[in-house]
DNA sequence: GTCTATATTTGGATAGAC
DNA sequence: GTCTATCCAAATATAGAC
């Protein structure tokens, strides 16, 4: 299963991410994740210092391309004619949908990503937000001047709800199986524009 | 914090949905949950057996009704004239809703209800669908009736989504404080509206 | 039904040889 | 950087007195 060529610690990386993701932060012992790792059980602790600073770094991995990635799409939209807020949402949700469908452990990342909303464990969202919250507040101000009905303390809680329920969404996509004949970018695409209705949805108001 | 009439067992129910909304399931120890429900370590497995059949019953004890409430709802709409999407979906939130804004514990259990979906456990998917698939095959029978274009395998994975998405939101809807002036029952049924807009759009498709 | 005490397993972390 | 061996804390579960 392990290839043999990725290091230790990328071996770590991604048996963790699968077993995170299968059974939970604290579900998932150290010594399932080496033993799937193919690695020794004190090389976690070599590597990494604690489980908490594993988790940490499991995120680290691929939040900091798929962020990047949101961030340049946002960007691409800076167009000189107006941005519908359609745009917007497809930027924040086409990269991560690509990810959930790519060949080495995207989906199970995604579904560690889910996990991550449904905990409220503070010392992981103290992390995330020191280290990606400014990526947030880039979308955040992006939607609210396109829907500027809305005040401030409305527009935070839907695009908590809005934000949640997608990265529920995106984790289940990758579990659906598609049908034959259909491509993997055509899946891709209509499951993009599905969630972006679905999501425009919640945020425009009544 | 406990108060002293209720069982021991009633309190260790209590205090084990408070401790897994929190934790999880594998993160909340069975001390954690004796202490916080001032009870004896043992009497969890007195009343219970096993940690794993405590689960079930959290469960159990919340799901007989909501699911019970839901359907009388969904009975409740087979008027003469014709069911609207809006209100099948309103049949589902509404009771939980209603649920995550109650003064004992509810919103704890409606956290607990959106781990459940994150969770890929095999034995509580297993304990859910045994119980309570009917009550979704019911509602799945409703929404397909009402969207006649979709076929089979499309409804059932664009449910799931919704599902999940709905799950999610309403889990974080009870933590989100209302504005000082909206009453409880103006504010719940503003988020019912809204999140019933939200899934209307999720499932009907272009 | 409830308690104390304890058996048994499993988990995270480290020491020290190589 | 990797291994074996081990420490120590914490977990689930049970036995047996009351």
């Amino acid at each position: 299963m392990a290839l043999p060529h990725f290091s230790t610690k990328e071996r770590i990386l991604g048996a963790a991410e699968q077993l995170f993701a299968q059974h939970g932060f604290a579900g998932a012992s150290l010594r399932q994740v080496t033993a799937a790792a193919n690695v020794n059980l004190a090389a976690v602790n070599y590597h990494f210092g604690s489980k908490e600073n594993l988790v940490n770094e499991v995120f680290r991995r691929r939040l900091d391309d798929l962020n990047a990635r949101r961030l340049a799409a946002l960007d691409a939209l800076s167009a000189p004619t107006g941005v519908s807020l359609e745009d917007v949402l497809g930027a924040f949700i086409r990269p991560a949908l690509e990810l959930s469908l790519d060949r080495s452990g995207g989906g199970a990342f995604v579904r560690v990503l889910a996990r991550a909303y449904a905990e409220h464990n503070e010392a992981l969202r103290k992390f995330l937000s020191d280290n990606y919250g400014h990526v947030l507040k880039r979308f955040h101000a992006a939607i609210g001047q396109i829907l500027p009905s809305l005040d401030k303390e409305e527009l935070y809680w839907r695009l908590d709800i809005v934000a949640g329920a997608l990265t529920y969404a995106m984790a289940d996509f990758g579990v659906i199986k598609r049908k034959t004949g259909v491509s993997e970018q055509a899946h891709r695409e209509r499951a993009a524009k599905h969630l972006v209705r679905f999501a425009a949805a919640g945020l425009r108001a009544p």
